[in-house]
DNA sequence: CGCCAGGTTGATTTCGCTCAAGCAATGTGG
DNA sequence: CCACATTGCTTGAGCGAAATCAACCTGGCG
């Protein structure tokens, strides 16, 4: 699917601008920014790009949250995060000049725009804030370090799998008023295991577990969490 | 202990600084970095940075490598890397202005050059290559996926220490001529043992099946592996 | 000397993997 | 439309790797 140019409003009038990488160019920068990015909108479940993938650019998400899976070589998960609006993503492949290392999955509708490599290296050369700012960005990512707290081996898999139901739901905007949280997981069962370093029988019976302690309830890939701060007390050792 | 001013030969006739990121710079600017650096050397097993410090700027390092260790706040050890010379080191936590993250530990005795986080901070903004040489470094930090490959539950803890030692002999100079390598690691049983994720024990018992295997002999905190590829095959799945 | 931290070894328990079966939902071909 | 395969998920029984609990060395040091 080509991307189509876009026709709606400018950078500059894009609520999430000021939150982005973006906020340290100048009018006349942004202004670039807006007449070569590419905008399109993707289904839940959809994805960005593949691991393995090219890096065409930088990501720029509007609206939405966005979930990144990672395979090593023998098929396992091996790193994840999840992005919402107000982030850029596929920098580190770009940035790095390799292919892809995760594929980008939209876990709800979302808007995104595409920042061609050559203008964001252009920007990069001209705007040196902007590379500060990245820079940061890089060295700031949580990404790794929390697929290595969802992978210690001495933490029990119950607890693995409430960290992840809490990493997920942080990102959820669909929160209640009152500490109760409800969102869905694009994956299947086995993708859900081995991102917390388990196997899918085992995560089924830890799934019911957490149902009948009604401290997560699995309705398929829908998942309802009744009370946060009480899954949250779970984690602790 | 405070830094004292190099007295020796300059950046520009450095054996390691083709290869660290300085090689984009000009003549001009290689002679800021050469006035304004501190060097010093370390003895092994002595820190150069510690978890928690505020980082002071960048290091270079010309000589020997460096551990870095990282406890999560359980005091599990959670992350890691070797760093050989030719690499600068502490970019990380000075990029993102947050405290380190982790403690560098000389493994073997070090000559390292520290270049202060304002003149760094100065050449950046004016050579963008720097700058985008810099990105690429922070992008491509095999660190944290090293680390997570270190701690996979599914995988046997045998192998995940055996993957442990192969990481550490690849970036060991004591390389034999014929497949063995001996090195020292300036660490307790309990560290090593955190590092792949297992209890002291556990470790304690893999490293005698080791021995008894001839695949790797430990001496106290000395290490030798007669046969590097017959390790390897070990960690085969 | 006694003490303590670092390390090894032994006995027991348990968490989670393995193997295996069952079930619901979806697909496919006659 | 039904037979039946396939895929995703759950449940059960048994076993094994590694954690836990507990001694017991060893060497360094006040």
């Amino acid at each position: 699917m080509a991307y189509t140019r876009r026709t709606g409003p400018m950078c500059a009038s894009c609520s999430v601008c000021p939150k982005v990488e973006w906020a340290e160019l100048s009018a006349n920068e942004l202004t670039r920014v807006t007449s070569n990015k590419f905008a399109r909108g993707y289904e839940a479940g959809s994805s960005l790009f593949e691991q393995g993938d090219d890096p065409k650019g930088v990501y720029c998400l509007e609206e939405g949250h966005v979930f990144l899976r990672r395979f090593d070589r023998f098929g396992n998960e091996t790193s994840f995060g999840v992005t919402e609006a107000g982030s850029t993503l596929g920098w580190r492949s770009f940035f790095a000049g390799e292919a892809h290392a995760a594929t980008a999955i939209a876990l709800t509708p979302i808007k995104v725009c595409l920042i061609p490599g050559s203008v964001v290296l252009s920007l990069l050369r001209e705007n040196s804030d902007l590379s500060l700012r990245y820079l940061k960005t890089v060295a700031r990512d949580p990404g790794p370090r929390d697929a290595l707290a969802l992978r210690t081996p001495l933490i029990p898999v119950r607890v693995r799998m409430i960290n992840l139901l809490l990493l997920l739901s942080r990102h959820s905007a669909n929160a209640d008023d009152k500490g109760s949280v409800a969102f869905k997981v694009p994956m299947k069962r086995r993708q859900i295991a081995s991102m917390v370093g388990a196997r899918e029988e085992t995560l089924s019976r830890i799934i019911s577990d957490l149902h009948a302690d009604g401290l997560a309830i699995f309705n398929g890939r829908q998942i309802t969490i009744p009370d946060v701060r009480r899954l949250y007390e779970e984690s602790m050792p």
